[in-house]
DNA sequence: TCGCCTGATAGTTGCC
DNA sequence: GGCAACTATCAGGCGA
């Protein structure tokens, strides 16, 4: 194998076109997006206005999850180290 | 179908979700590289030379398709409106 | 001197007032762009294409810029810590 | 002259490099926006809450300008074509 | 002239 | 904690 100061040329082309792959992936996602505005757009809705509720939806879901953190630290605290199920269990309680 | 000032919050809901599902993807992929750039790093390869090299690669990219950009405006500016085989023809003659 | 909450106001106000004419200067700027795309366009030049050729030169020195900074990375990577007359003579037999 | 399909060559250089010294001196003042609110940190100052105020005022600024358009609108409206000087005048009045 | 759309800029998040 | 990459917002330019 090809190496430059101890290093792997075929390794470091293996890992450079991995993210180059998945940064393709995520420009194409990216791309969906933008569609999925522009069509919103064209049947009239304002997409400045659906980005805010985005964002609001987003720090709701944000806010469950440090909530849900903190239930976790509650449990741990309370020497009661929680089962998966049980914090679903719980978090269902919680709605 | 519920509306609220004309609005209609189903489709409307429909955008946000599709949205939503997407940028879900999106964060999911920048984790995966993260992961590749965590991997490499364990492998001993500096993260930082790295993003370099993707940069490079990158604006190689973009330099190539500006050029074929400029090239097609310069045809459209000459009255040459260009056939897709026709800017083929002309790239394959610019390398 | 006049503080509120421990916050000096005439020196927050000497900052907020040298970003401000600065920003002023920058917008005088941006007006004289526009005035000499407005004047080439005046002289028949398809101000398009020459946004096109600004963004490609800009490129070009980007690229160049970055190709400089990895090299310099390489040299350290490699335990060469360049002096600056080095890095110019590397780059020169580069070019 | 140098001319492609009645493009003068020179002509168009003059424009671009005219538009690349104000982008460069563009750029200067960037950066030094950037030096004065490094300044204003280092003496302890919120950027982030400078940033709020530049606003605001850049706000009250837009607002003032609109309400002198209106008054000169009215003027006109009213067959008064205000001198710059009567409109200086107006204005401080209105303060 | 108005609306869209792209490019510039400011803010935020993640890395070092 | 500072810095850089990325994202979202905004304004100017273009075409209908």
């Amino acid at each position: 194998m090809t190496t430059f100061g101890g290093v792997s040329g075929a390794h470091l082309k293996q890992f450079i076109e991995r993210v180059e792959r998945l940064e393709e992936d995520k420009a194409n996602i990216a791309n969906d997006i933008r569609e999925v505005f522009a069509e919103a757009k064209a049947n009239g809705f304002d997409t400045k206005i659906m980005r805010q509720v985005l964002k609001i939806r987003k720090m709701d879901h944000q806010e469950r999850s440090e909530q849900e953190e903190i239930l976790t630290l509650y449990l741990h605290a309370l020497g009661m180290v929680p089962r998966d199920d049980t914090v679903e269990e719980a978090k269902s309680k919680a709605i």
